[in-house]
DNA sequence: CCTGTCTTGAGGTACGTGCCTCATGAGCTA
DNA sequence: TAGCTCATGAGGCACGTACCTCAAGACAGG
């Protein structure tokens, strides 16, 4: 078995002193490119691949990852934080600090605001929700500039610096729901409840849902979507308008919040459990729904999975030699009573 | 913020000296109980975690997590030896090493003898696929005794001194299939094909799918199980039979393997499509039987997540401070065509 | 008392990298 | 040529743990 080669491997092989190759390698200036080049060649040659836990021990400080994590209501972003508390505990000795602060939701200039307050001495790698707007772009862009690995988390950003996006394929989950309440639904209606059209995981979901219904379950006809906002008793008016206005619903598909709002609307309408209800997100009100009968099916982003995924590439991203990681992909959980966890 | 307690911190509460805690820390001998007592209480006390990146460097060798996988041509198994490979790139720069062994298919005498043949000097950990089976379990407690950790991976071995199950929740997996095919059939026969009620992970998937089937949806006539072996042949004429005897057949559920042969029987009695089928394990052949539409939904375990689980477990365990560790539970994947990843 | 065994202390080196200082030399400008 | 900047080399300390040697003390049995 070969033994990995280590920067002393590097320094000979480009025919350097240690200094240089430490230069290189920590970017740090006064290198010559020729030389840097030189380093680089080695370092491809010899497949040299900086030692993390020499890495990190030599580091005074700890591995610094900070999330920004949109506050209020939203009992998934709860989750989310919750497991970013959990996985902390289990860092701890990995030489790893997490970090969570709170944005008010959908507030773009604070979260950009936040971005650039990060100090690049005290935060390695930035993980945040991000809102779709010129700010926060730029803010995640200048972040990179100056050595913070970004990456969006549940919501992306393309075409920004950010290193990397972590969550579920939305156009996938839209198709999935539909193909599950296609084999559920011989016939009728299905009425279709969003967040808002301004999220793009909501638009994303919409957009596989609705194609993949109309190709292979044309007998069903859809209705809406309306825009329920991600609130609780909006939901439940729209829920309770859909009941009452067609007898023959024979589904519904949430793809946003306010869950318990469409249970409520359920629930006095005496027909939970006869409508085949498809919902996003494992919370307290869908686990309960799911236990009821009243919701058939939840398709849930796994937050413990994604922090995980997000510390994962924070370690690649912030020692590692860049580019060339690739992260596992976030199944989208599908959930019914029986396999709750 | 609070600074880690290190092995200096820990002599110096328990007035001893650093040789001493060495000792306790690494299982040496030479350290009277009454010593060893003054030392554990001194890391409950500092909530002391050795500093896993130091610890791994400052061995001379790897972490080594040896992996004993059933050879032949279970394709399921080859996903799982192709998940180590892929991992084992990624955790080169971890100080880690992984090794793959192929063991004979329900052969325990072989998993034994391979068990007995580990050195606690070139491996720190290893994950069998276990089998039930005295020689094994004597194996796991011995090795268990030499110091290596031992974890059971798919199939469990209750009551050995393996440290941790790794796998899904074969009897929640069931209900799934169940709970998936009644909503699918309003009426009709379901047949069972399973592999052999000799194997632990396939009685409880039958377990689980009969008593929700009877339960919630006693319209539908359970047929079966009828055992394959695993065997695409014979496989195949188990399902040719249940479609040619019973036209009124409305789904099936393969709990086991020999899919290929299932998909054969399908499309030769021209029903592929009008009969739900339930399998499991993402694999060339089912990708293909959910793309065509012949196989509805696949339950799957998700090799990568399991090794990744695996590998994350074997730092914990044989560095960290041994009981404490918990890991995440693994999920059951469900697959339609739609979520194919 | 002596001899042997067991327990404990003291102190060192090593692992691979990060980060620092200081010296040296090359190349430039005035 | 003197004075300057920049590129590079040389070397050392630090991080926290593993593992080694050697010596000293405790305590036993004879």
């Amino acid at each position: 078995m070969q033994k990995r080669a280590t920067v002393h491997d590097v320094a000979r092989q480009a025919g350097v002193s240690l200094a240089t190759v430490d230069r290189v390698l920590n970017g740090r200036t006064g290198v010559r490119p020729a030389t840097a080049e030189k380093v680089e060649e080695a370092i491809r040659v010899l497949d040299f691949r900086r030692d993390l836990s020499a890495s990190l021990l030599a580091r005074a400080r700890d591995l610094r990852v900070v999330f920004l994590i949109p506050d209020g209501k939203n009992e998934f972003m709860a989750n989310l934080t919750a497991a970013i508390a959990r996985k902390s505990r289990n860092v701890k000795a990995e030489r790893l600090t997490l970090e969570t602060r709170h944005i008010r939701p959908l507030d773009a200039e604070a979260l950009a605001h936040a971005l650039n307050a990060l100090e690049p001495k005290s935060c390695d790698c930035a993980v945040i929700v991000a809102t779709e707007d010129q700010a926060v772009h730029r803010a995640v862009d200048a972040a990179t500039r100056r050595g913070i690995a970004v990456m969006t988390l549940v919501s992306d950003l393309p075409g920004s610096a950010r290193k990397l996006f972590i969550g579920i394929d939305n156009v996938a989950a839209g198709r999935t729901a539909a193909s599950l309440l296609g084999r559920f639904c011989q016939k009728g209606k299905i009425g279709i409840i969003a967040g808002s059209m301004g999220l793009r995981d909501h638009r994303e979901r919409l957009e596989g849902f609705t194609a993949l219904l109309r190709k292979e379950f044309p007998a069903l006809e859809i209705l809406g979507p309306a825009e329920g906002h991600d609130e609780r008793s909006e939901t439940e008016h729209l829920a309770a308008d859909l009941l009452a206005d067609h007898p023959d619903l024979s589904g519904i598909y949430n793809l946003g919040a306010g869950n318990p709002g469409l249970l409520a609307a359920l629930e006095k309408s005496g027909r939970a459990g006869q409508v085949r209800v498809i919902a996003h997100e494992l919370t307290e009100a869908t686990r309960s729904g799911l236990r009821s009968g009243a919701i058939d099916v939840v398709l849930d982003q796994n937050p413990d999975g994604e922090i995980r995924a997000a510390i994962a590439a924070a370690r690649a991203l912030a020692l590692g030699q860049g580019g060339d990681y690739h992260a596992d992909p976030i199944e989208i959980g599908i959930f019914l009573r029986d396999n709750l966890r």
